[in-house]
RNA sequence: GGCGGCGUAGCCAAGCGGUAAGGCGACGGCCUGCAAAGCCGUGAAUCCGGGGUUCGAAUCCCCGCGCCGCCUCCA
């Protein structure tokens, strides 16, 4: 079993092979820490969490950094406008992020290293540079130099020539050359600022990645992640860094991700239509989001709306709703299953494991992988809501493909895991607050109405049935029980 | 303008040379006190358009059309 996966590097799907096997580097850029992170960075997390986890599945012993960038210019200008000092502002969007990240069911990362601990690291690089010639010092500020490093814009696809015609110039630049990235800047007054041997500054933003992948995973990293629009300059200028620092290869392999666009167009802050973590975790349970995230190949842009994640919440609710009648079978007689009437379900099982697997071995395609899931449960929630006479060996096959089905998604894809009536216990209280429901009340309407219908009472049954369905509770009626949830 | 990508049923979305997964929805019949649910059944002469390669193309090539991303901070 191999994993084939998509290098930016070279434009083409490959088989991975680590540096090093079994051990495998992995450093993703995270978020810088000025404000609440959005579905952007929940898919990005989500997306390079179900790349870890698969790493690990096939063996591999993965060391998987995180970054938090945690001085930058809109740091500082947030703290500015808050009034408050850089460091609590970071802190707080980096323990908010942390904490959503893991209510998505994200995996914690071997590192998750602070850019402003680790200044002696990049300024240990930054020396390196200018003596190698490739850097120089301009006014206190440290740039790179660009046309020192001929490989330059190999990641992008772009040439130094090329990059110049379009280029705007600030004439106040201290730069040789425009296209020349700062990797060291002097302080202004009023901005955070270490001491270096340029006098008192602080770092550029691509650095620190270079400085922080150096320290955790050493000069040659396996796999280097992050989003579309991190190409180009930041991943490009990461390499001209740390090529010309060690004078190794950098990465193996570069993984980049789709953006979330809004009605087509990219989500961003600037746009202003974005929809934060912490509204969605609000709103959805964290399997949906995370299956709505994973819903589509990692590469394309997944287009957000209220109505296509909606449509996956039906779909993890039937999920779970076929759990739960699984769960809840009882055999009405002992004995083997019928052939005849089960072969749906044992053909829909085979070989279920190895095409789910090779959908994720092949390029991480997860929305073909929740195909093959779909599939087989709706195979389930079929004859199970079918039959109700169902034999013990019948039960008992149905519970082994389900104990298989749920260790495989929750373990790779990270939702499908959970016990399915605390399932819907979550979804119904979390729902219910929002109507300013009690459960206790509603279950007792629901028992009020089971029984009257029992006594033929339809009138009052059905006025109960009216009322609950106008606060968009529904209700699916069978004999031993009313199975209801909240729309 | 340069570089990259996308266009598959009503909507979302796999498929990447061998005859169209999956989800959401819609419709008809059965069932049901009625409804929901369930059951049975119905969906793409066809994958933006036009050429070409091939025994064979949604899949490869060329030319259009439309949309998006990066080229400035961005997951």
């Amino acid at each position: 079993m191999k994993l084939s996966i998509y290098n930016s590097l070279t434009r083409r799907v490959e088989v991975f092979e680590p540096l090093n096997p079994p051990r495998v580097t992995m450093y993703v850029c995270g978020i810088t820490a000025y404000d609440s992170s959005h579905l952007g960075h929940a898919r990005s997390a989500v997306i390079f969490d179900v790349l870890y986890r698969l790493l690990k599945f096939l063996g591999y012993e993965v060391i998987y950094v995180r970054n938090i960038t945690d001085i930058d210019d809109k740091i500082i200008n947030r703290a500015n406008k808050e009034g408050i000092d850089w460091r609590e502002l970071t802190d707080k969007y980096t323990r908010e992020y942390q904490e959503e990240m893991e209510r998505l069911g994200v995996l914690k990362p071997s590192y998750e290293p602070k850019a402003s601990e680790h200044i002696s690291e990049m300024i240990e690089i930054i020396e390196r540079l200018i003596k190698k010639g490739l850097a120089y010092v301009s006014d206190g500020d440290v740039y790179f130099s660009v046309e020192k490093f001929p490989q330059y814009g190999k990641l992008s696809g772009r040439k130094l020539e090329e990059m110049l015609t379009g280029v705007r110039i600030d004439p106040s630049e201290r730069k040789r050359n425009p296209l020349d990235f700062a990797l060291w800047k002097s302080a202004k007054p009023g901005e955070p600022y270490w001491e270096s041997p340029w006098g008192y500054g602080r770092p550029g933003w691509h650095i620190e990645c270079s400085a922080m992948s150096l320290k955790y995973l050493g000069e040659t990293i396996d796999i280097h992640g992050g989003g579309l629009d991190l190409i180009f300059p930041h991943h490009e200028n990461e390499i001209a860094q740390s090529e010309g620092a060690t004078g190794k290869p950098f990465v193996r392999y570069f993984i980049h991700h789709g953006l979330i666009t809004v009605n087509g167009e990219k989500m961003s802050k600037s746009l202003g239509n974005f929809v934060t973590t912490s509204y969605l975790l609000e709103k959805y349970h964290p399997e949906v989001i995370r299956a709505f995230l994973l819903s589509k190949h990692y590469r394309s842009p997944l287009d957000y709306s209220e109505k296509g994640i909606k449509e996956m919440e039906k779909a993890i609710y039937r999920m779970y709703e076929t759990f739960y009648w699984i769960k809840k079978a009882k055999p009405k007689k002992e004995g083997p299953s019928s052939k005849e009437r089960i072969k749906g379900v044992i053909e829909a099982y085979q070989g279920f494991k190895e095409k789910f697997l090779e959908s994720l071995l092949e390029d991480l395609n997860t929305a073909q992988a929740m195909g093959f899931l779909f599939s087989l449960e709706g195979e389930l929630y079929n004859f199970i809501r079918k039959f109700s006479d169902l034999t013990s060996e019948e039960i008992k096959t149905l519970e082994e493909i389900l104990k298989e089905l749920q260790k495989l998604s929750g373990e790779l894809l990270g939702f499908g895991h959970s016990d399915p009536e605390e399932f819907f216990k979550i979804e119904r209280e979390r729902k219910l607050k929002r109507l300013g429901k009690s459960f206790e009340e509603v279950e007792k309407l629901i028992e009020t109405r089971f029984k009257a219908r029992k006594e033929k009472n339809f009138e009052l049954a059905d006025r109960i049935r009216e009322e609950l369905k106008e606060l968009g509770i529904q209700l699916k009626d069978t004999k031993e029980e009313t199975f209801w949830y909240v729309e």
